[in-house]
DNA sequence: CATGAATGAGTCTTCATTCAT
DNA sequence: AATGAATGAAGACTCATTCAT
């Protein structure tokens, strides 16, 4: 029989198989050297893979850091997603359910918050970059703009814009996200997970708890 | 008389005067083409000078690139810590005016935020980063730790925990940023301090103002 | 059919072939613009093939380089080792052979004595030629020392210090060679292995004949 | 009063105390560098004077090598020249000391004997160079020719050719400089003298010894 | 499907030379 | 007479892309 594995290994293969083989070698290698040290030849070789078979089935390097960035952005939105619609969970659970995809490390990995941040440092020179996360933190503020919204009229929480909330909270995990990877030591997906459980908590009093000030670190060290 | 802009177009120049043209040329190219358009003749170009003139007086690109981000980051540096020092201020004040620099375009303009994520983006740059950077990051986490302990005890706020506040901003700063880089329409500079503004009232409701829920949008657009 | 040459054109060839082939342009480079004039283009120009086949196949010019000098010590070893290997032949055939191996236009021609002198001339490549070079030169010298002393003890030369003798035909070589590619007109293979052939009759009179000095010129114009 | 270091010291100095230092610089540049590795820089920093400096006296860099080179020619040609010129030494004397230079530490030195090599190397593809090596070649040769025919007249020497040993004796020198900068440890100036002396006594049994051959290893090590 | 040798444009770096001071 | 900043051509090396096998 065909596992995963065995498909790999094999000299022909599905071309789903080699796309997502390429896209991982894709990640792995981005998060260590960067776009500019993202070669072919790097990535190719950390797949096991001959040079020329990124032609054969990306076409063109830009090619395959965008489906990368794509892969990326679907896996997150996937996550979270999910976690919306799932009509048994109150607007509070969505809420908290989103935030934690962020600081999941199955989903959101050191790897793959490196490889956010090296598109964030080219999106500002290539529309394509920026177009496909635009669509993707678009859709995103949104869902929790309107989780937030939800909350707010259960709650009547007059002095909460959801609009605001849902800003700050987006910019807050990209912050935590990024000194994630700055300081890895410092900012732990639990002191990441508690900050923003705290901020909502500000907002929302009646909907989250917040944490007692005794731990005064908040998970930081 | 030799002006600043008569002696960046005579042939000799002080030392000092050509590496600040070419880490100011650096900055603009960083900013347009990020790391990989910022080629040595892309830079030297900008700044109208030859090819050649970045060895002599930086030995090297990679010498040129870690001086432009230690030049950022005293910068940056230099402007918080004039505010911190002010014993004419309140705690209050000089909290906001070390956020406020975060946002100031003079300091914190589109342009270097930019650089600072093409850094980002890169492991290995990311390294340089924290060899440089780290220093200050934590004397400024300190800093604003020791300003929300001021106004902690001095509104009796029991439910804020200095230490998280501190991360807390430092991490929404650096999110506000870049969201300023990748939507510069819609997180501009007033919609960033109102940002951190709000997460401060929330905290410290005794010393900062809640901006009426009335403006929804917060200044985001 | 498949010929060397074929292969030589052929858009693809066996790594084995590109090396020899890359290796005897930097030769053919060597002898005539020196290690200065050797550049990459000019070597790749020479094989007909494109700029970049040299890191493809030695990674960088210092190796390409070494690899060249390899080679060519190589080659002049396997020469003089064939002939001190056949047991056929008398110490003295065997002595006159090794030493007409260094005046060989096919194995010592001009063109790769060139070479040699362009290795001497950089401290550099000195060092290289001493780690590449001075085990073959210590068999080499041994070598003509143990023929030396077979036949010392075969004629009975009582005046004759073998490992002297042997450091005298080293010298005397090295300095022919010099002297061919600085005045080729003047020291042609002829009268080189003239020289060294009266050295010879001067130290065992019984196994190799003094030159009649009618010949006043040796060979030499 | 100006003594030699005084003069070097000064701002100011006379074009030829200047020459001499920049000589000087190059020479122990090019022993250490070879060519390629003898950049303007290294010679002037060298000579701790400016980097413009030799554009003032030496016009370029290849005049500066020339200079160097015919510095070195000329320093080697007085001292061999004022043994010759000497009417109170025999022949023999005469020419036992103008092999005796070659080996004299103060005069061939291995820094020198390096910088011939460096020549060398390019000499095939310098016209200059060549010219410059040739006449003081044809000089040195000619005269010991001459010294070598004024012996064989002496001691009747019937089997030998002085226009044939002049030549043994030149490439034997050659020769064992080149294997005095390769392997110093192996051939050192007693050596050297030793192995020029015993060809001599082959030669000329009536006017130079044969060192025994109990000293087997004639100086080598 | 897959391979990897080959290409050549683009980049960083070096360095002889020039020239204002 | 001397300095050293500035220039720009030239060289080594990298790497996305092509293509014969």
């Amino acid at each position: 029989m065909d596992t995963q594995q065995n498909l790999r290994q094999r000299r022909f293969a599905p071309k789903e198989v080699r796309r997502q083989q390429l896209i991982e070698a894709t990640l792995e290698c981005l998060a260590e050297n960067g776009v500019s040290g993202t070669t072919m030849a790097a990535v190719t070789g950390r797949a096991g893979l001959s040079l020329g078979i990124v032609s054969l089935h990306f076409k063109s390097k830009d090619n395959l850091l965008t489906s990368t960035l794509r892969h990326l952005s679907e896996e997150i939105r996937d996550a979270w997603v999910s976690i919306c619609s799932d009509i048994d969970l109150s607007a509070t659970e969505r809420l908290r359910g989103v935030m934690a995809v962020s600081f999941d490390p199955a989903i959101s990995s050191p790897t793959k918050i490196a490889v956010w941040f090296a598109f964030f440092g080219e999106a500002r020179y290539r529309q394509v970059y920026r177009d496909l996360v635009e669509d993707f933190d678009n859709e995103r503020i949104d869902a929790i703009e309107g989780l937030c919204r939800e909350i707010v009229r259960d709650g009547n929480y007059s002095n909460v814009s959801p609009k605001c909330l849902a800003a700050t909270l987006e910019c807050l995990c990209d912050g935590i996200w990024l000194n994630m990877i700055l300081y890895p030591q410092w900012m732990r997906p639990a002191a990441a997970r508690s900050q923003v459980m705290d901020i909502l908590a500000r907002h929302f009093p009646l909907h989250f708890d917040l944490t007692p000030p005794a731990s005064d670190a908040c998970g930081l060290t």
